[in-house]
RNA sequence: GGGCGGGUAGCUCAGCCGGUAGAGCAACGGCCUUACAAGCCGUGGGUCGCAGGUUCGAACCCUGUCCCGCCCACCA
């Protein structure tokens, strides 16, 4: 990094040299010290994990950079900062996608090659991505602290695994019992309520004929009931009836009637049209509803069609009244409402699960064993047609459950589940056992509630807007279901025996390892009430033991085997590994011995100074989308606090979200996805930096409009415009488009074999292409006067008037700057930098210097001057590459290179703090460069060269002629206007300038008013041109003045508007008058 | 069905504790002025989704309404 700045601009010559030495320095290791253990000397983020299921993408670019860009703040400004790294292992994702490649590559399944085979092949592919993951990482320029990368499955974060779940398990925080659960069933494997994403599907509902069995005198021979899922008759466990119809209905009839009332006057038809169809049915349907409640009261039986199999006419008020026929079959194994009427009759009802893991129907199916769960339906539905039993079809749309993973449809299923119990507990919750911070919390859901409502954990930009969500979902304290039927993932430590009686279980029991501090047992009822072994029980029941280490896993695990348990084959939920990130990752539980890589940072205390886990917890900032505000953040601040008796961090930035063209969420299986590293090759990742950072405003999602050039013709094609290609079925093919311009069909993802494809980029990053190009090409205008500068103090009285507005200038720009981020706005932030870069010292400060620049040596006085400037130029570049650095690392590290060789000591009254490198350079501290007054008279001036410029660009004179110029107004201020004479002159390439109350108008000249000064430009006159100006202008400020006039007639703006709102109205309205009159006056002198 | 957010210039977004509508890109006119044509100088362009209300005054506050997005719940 020597010699001069090549050039032009490319990106490329410098990122790597520029990764380099910053690895080379260790600048982004973290290194503990006691001196920084304060919270405000400390600067701790966790990188919310990425999968190992694949590339980095847009959104990931979007949340590595607000932490890169937060973490170099911090670190700038001297605090002990870490940048945690690490990946997932994304259980379900992973497995899902290593187990499709063995099916297209193989043609095998996980079955095929075993649990073994399968988890090996998934450790290579993690291997792979993750080395590309961290290439992306270090491409993007993130500052993380690569010596501490973690894997949630590493051996580090495995401990903790262990002993948070032996930790939950020991105070019955953790059960397993028999719930209902979304299951995948092309996974086979329960899927969280969030791994569940809706669809519209044009369904139908069924009407079914169940026969009555032995009808009375007078009852009806049949039931109607209706379904959208007849396959799941052969579960049926009853046919259920509201117990009071018409008490129901009548309710439903007052609420209806209630509702009206209080209705506006459109809503009125719709619901009267409601309330006749309510009171009709009242008349024609509830009568047989009595009658139908009276029959259940009976104990009358239904048969169920095709099965053959009595089930009881129960009453239950699941049934609604006033939908369909009134009646509903009940399901308890395939729905969560029908559940919820077998745990009220529990003892009337048989609960029938009719599903195997795979989704086909099992041997409770008689005939249609076997048959798959669709197959099944079709069959179900034409047999029942046969016999004359399915009364009629109706079209209905509905929202279907799709896992998230494998795309299908989820099925409600019953199956032994391990849960984290979430609701407050008898005797509640001890956290933080162990540590200085321990406390009693009501229960894990409440204890997350808590440190959010009283601000121990604050989200931003927008705190209000999300501690709502967030304490309403913890809210319902809803259990967490923790166990997945995978391979792929922390196999969960217990091993159990069912018993049927006590006998048995008391003989093992005898035999049981004594290691209390290795092993916890309970004995489980299948609601998975836990009870201590020395309980008495009577009939069946399971003993569980919870094994803590995993080094015991053979040990124990023999010993236990040799009693007949069995080690649970399911793995765990990946949310409960990354819950426990904050932490983990930092050496818990035991620090001291945490099983790190070769060349991996010690996590334990050394040489004095404390361990990771004393230093780093809790910790600073989480950066992360709103997305997983519940499933990641929520249950992070949970197990914090249970585990360490502290929140894992202060702050929660919830970014914004990039949206395509359309407005639709980008990913790659939508084909509208950016792959951050072709940007970074078209743009160079500075510019994809500085666009990322100011599309991070508040928490609004920003469109990013995709393009593609067109392989055929070349031709640049809009992706939120450009139609899709067709499949061979004639669907939408949503990976491919129709290229504006020539219509041939591309692909954007090079998965379409045998078509062409094309790259997918966005031209608003040319946007921070250019900014770079500019602070470039400044930098080297800057350098190549700068010479070979020493420092000396100045002081700020003895510099000329455009280097004190310029510091002045820069001042306001740092504190914006330096406010914006604080308030987490990106966005505004570097917008200031950009801003007083941009506008103030290129556009101004080095026009205006550079014929100081020039003068160099021409006299003594001319030489100082050109050495103030020099000096100034220096300390400006200096604090822009600061003040930048964060948002755009590598430029600014390749020029201040440069910089400190050309110029070492940089500063006007006192040096400014040195360092070799950008990215460890103290952040810009407040200086007393700001002089306010000087601003407003160098912001006249300015105005003042404009409009010379205005009058010049209006009669197209050429840049290059010089002309007479003459400016006339009250001495005041004109004297703003000759202490800038010489810029004026300078700036609007004048040949002569006059400045005076009555100073003369030049020949020919365009004229402008400006505030009270009147500015003339000489041999440009146009007369007609001039006149049709002036009366434009003229025809604006009338409008002015009479809207001005208005305000000012209306007595209620005098009597109720503040003063200085009163007063800027009457200044205006002088103003305008004052110009008015000036026109009218030049329109004059053209006659 | 419940909740949240958004609809401002051709595009992407600021402004929203009320007081003469902003930026960047795009467009238009003029310039290759020895840092930068990825640049410089200048210009045009918006009844701030729609309808009411509060106010001396509304893009901003309130009510309603229509679109768009997200989250949650659920539909036998």
């Amino acid at each position: 990094m020597s010699g001069e700045l090549p050039k032009t601009y490319e990106p490329k010559a410098f990122q790597q040299q520029v990764t380099e030495r910053w690895l080379e320095a260790g600048a982004f290791n973290a290194n503990p010290n006691a001196e920084d253990l304060r919270a405000d000397k400390r600067y701790v983020v966790m990188m919310p994990l990425p999968n190992v299921t694949g590339a980095l993408h847009m959104g990931h670019a979007m949340d590595n950079v607000m932490q890169d860009m937060l973490t170099r703040w911090h670190r700038m400004q001297g605090d002990n900062t870490l940048w945690q790294p690490g990946t997932d292992h994304a259980g379900i994702a992973t497995q899902a996608v290593v187990e499709k490649r063995l099916k297209e590559q193989e043609g095998l399944t996980r079955h095929d090659i075993g649990r073994e085979a399968l988890v090996e092949r998934i450790w290579a592919w993690k291997d792979e991505f993750q080395a590309r993951i961290i290439r992306q990482q270090q491409q993007m320029g993130c500052s993380c602290d690569r010596s501490r990368q973690r894997f949630t499955m590493d051996a580090v974060c495995s401990a903790a695994v262990r002993e948070a779940f032996f930790k939950l398990f020991s105070d019955k925080l953790i059960f397993r019992g028999d719930r209902l659960v979304n299951w995948d069933c092309m996974l086979q494997t329960a899927v969280a309520n969030d791994e569940v994403y809706h669809e519209t599907i044009q369904g139908h509902f069924w009407h079914l004929r169940y026969p009555v069995i032995d009808p009375k005198p007078g009852e009806p021979a049949f039931v109607i009931v209706a379904t959208t899922r007849p396959e799941t008759m052969l579960g049926d466990a009853a046919v259920a009836c509201h117990p009071h119809p018409t008490a129901a209905m009548q309710k439903k009839i007052a609420e209806a009637e209630a509702k009206l009332a209080a209705a506006d006057e459109k809503d009125r038809p719709a619901i009267e049209v409601e309330l006749e169809r309510l009171k009709a049915r009242l008349v024609e349907k509830i009568p047989a509803l009595e009658q139908l409640a009276a029959m259940a009261r009976d104990g009358r039986m239904i048969k169920l069609p095709l099965m053959d199999r009595p089930i009881p006419l129960i009453c239950d008020e699941w049934a609604k009244p006033e939908l369909g026929s009134g009646l509903v079959k009940i399901t308890p194994a395939h729905d969560p409402n029908d559940y919820g009427v077998w745990q009220r009759h529990q003892d009337e009802l048989e609960i029938r699960n009719i599903l195997k893991p795979d989704g086909c129907l099992n041997a409770l199916c008689g005939p249609y064993a076997g048959l798959e769960r669709y197959q099944a339906r079709n069959k179900i539905v034409a047999d029942m047609d046969a016999l004359g039993l399915l009364d009629h079809i109706e079209d209905h749309e509905t929202e279907v459950g799709h896992s998230d993973r494998s795309k299908t449809i989820v099925e409600p299923y019953l199956s032994k589940q391990w849960f984290v119990r979430m609701a407050d507990v008898e005797g509640g919750v001890n956290c933080g056992v162990g540590t200085r911070k321990a406390f009693k919390g009501a229960g894990l859901a409440q204890i997350a509630i808590d440190a959010a409502n009283d601000g121990r954990v604050q989200f931003h930009p927008d705190g209000e807007r999300y501690l709502k969500s967030f304490t309403s979902w913890l809210g319902e304290k809803r259990d967490w279901c923790i166990s997945r039927q995978l391979w792929w993932g922390h196999r969960i430590p217990v091993w159990s025996r069912a018993f049927e009686d006590a006998s048995e279980l008391k003989a093992v029991l005898a035999q049981l390892p004594a290691e209390p501090d290795a092993l916890k047992a309970w004995i489980s009822d299948s609601e998975g009430n836990q009870q201590a072994i020395d309980a008495q029980i009577a009939g069946p029941c399971e003993l569980q033991v919870c094994v803590r280490f995993s080094k015991d896993d053979e040990r124990l695990g023999k010993a236990l085997e040799a009693l007949g348990l069995q080690r649970d084959p399911d793995v765990l939920d990946t949310w409960f590994s990354s819950a426990l990130w904050p932490f983990s990752t930092l050496g818990w539980p035991d620090c001291e011995h945490a099983p790190i890589l070769e060349g991996q940072r010690f996590l334990g205390a050394q040489d004095g100074q404390p361990s990771s886990l004393e230093m780093y917890y809790p910790g600073s900032c989480l950066v992360t989308g709103r997305d997983i505000l519940t499933l990641w953040v929520a249950r992070m601040v949970m197990f914090g606090l249970y585990t360490q008796g502290d929140v894992p961090f202060h702050d929660v930035f919830l970014h914004a979200k990039i949206l395509d063209g359309k407005g639709e969420t980008m990913s790659k299986s939508r084909g509208n996805g950016v792959d951050p590293v072709d940007i970074i090759d078209r743009y160079g990742v500075d510019a994809m930096r500085y666009i990322i950072c100011e599309m991070q405003t508040g928490i609004q999602d920003v469109r990013m409009p995709v393009q593609a050039d067109c392989p055929h013709c070349g031709q640049v094609v809009d992706l939120g415009r450009a139609k899709h290609g067709r499949t061979k079925e004639g669907h939408e093919n949503k990976f491919t488009y129709c290229c504006t311009a020539c219509k041939q069909e591309f692909d954007v993802l090079g998965t379409m074999k045998g078509m062409k494809s094309a790259k997918v980029y966005s031209d608003r990053f040319e946007i921070g292409m250019f900014t770079c190009n500019k602070l470039w090409n400044a930098a080297r205008f800057v350098l190549m006067n700068l010479g070979d500068l020493g420092f000396e103090p100045l002081s700020l009285a003895n510099l000329e008037t455009e280097d004190r507005w310029l510091l002045s200038r820069l001042e306001a720009a740092r504190a914006a700057c330096h406010q914006a981020l604080c308030d987490y706005n990106p966005s505004n932030a570097i917008s200031a930098v950009r801003d007083f870069f941009w506008s103030e010292m290129c556009d101004w400060y080095l026009e205006l210097v550079k014929p100081r620049l020039t003068a160099d040596g021409q006299s003594d006085a001319a030489t100082a001057s050109a050495k103030k400037a020099r000096q100034v130029l220096a300390v400006a570049l200096d604090q822009v590459l600061r003040l930048f650095h964060p948002f755009i690392p590598f430029i600014t590290e390749a020029i201040w290179a440069q910089l400190c060789a050309q110029a070492p000591v940089r500063g006007i009254e006192k040096p400014l703090p040195a360092s070799d490198l950008c990215t460890l350079a103290r952040w810009p501290e407040p200086q007393a460069w700001r002089n306010e007054a000087l601003e407003t008279q160098f912001a006249a001036l300015c105005e003042v060269i404009r409009t010379v410029r205005e009058i010049r660009a209006r009669y197209n004179v050429a840049p290059k002629a010089e002309l007479p110029c003459a400016i006339r107004g009250p001495e005041a201020s004109l004297e703003v206007v000759r202490l800038g004479a010489r810029h004026l002159s300078h700036m609007a390439n004048l040949s002569s300038l006059q400045i005076a109350v009555d100073a003369a108008r030049p020949a020919h000249a365009g004229s402008a008013v400006l505030g009270d000064l009147e500015l003339f430009v000489g041999d440009v006159l146009d007369e007609e041109k001039e006149r049709a100006r002036l009366m434009g202008v003229q025809a604006k400020l009338q409008k002015t003045l009479e809207s001005t006039e208005k305000k000012l007639a209306n007595a209620g703006f005098l009597a109720k508007a503040p003063a200085d709102v009163v007063e800027a109205q009457k200044a205006l309205l002088a103003d305008t008058k004052a110009q008015l009159a000036l026109i009218a006056q030049n329109l004059k002198a053209l006659d």
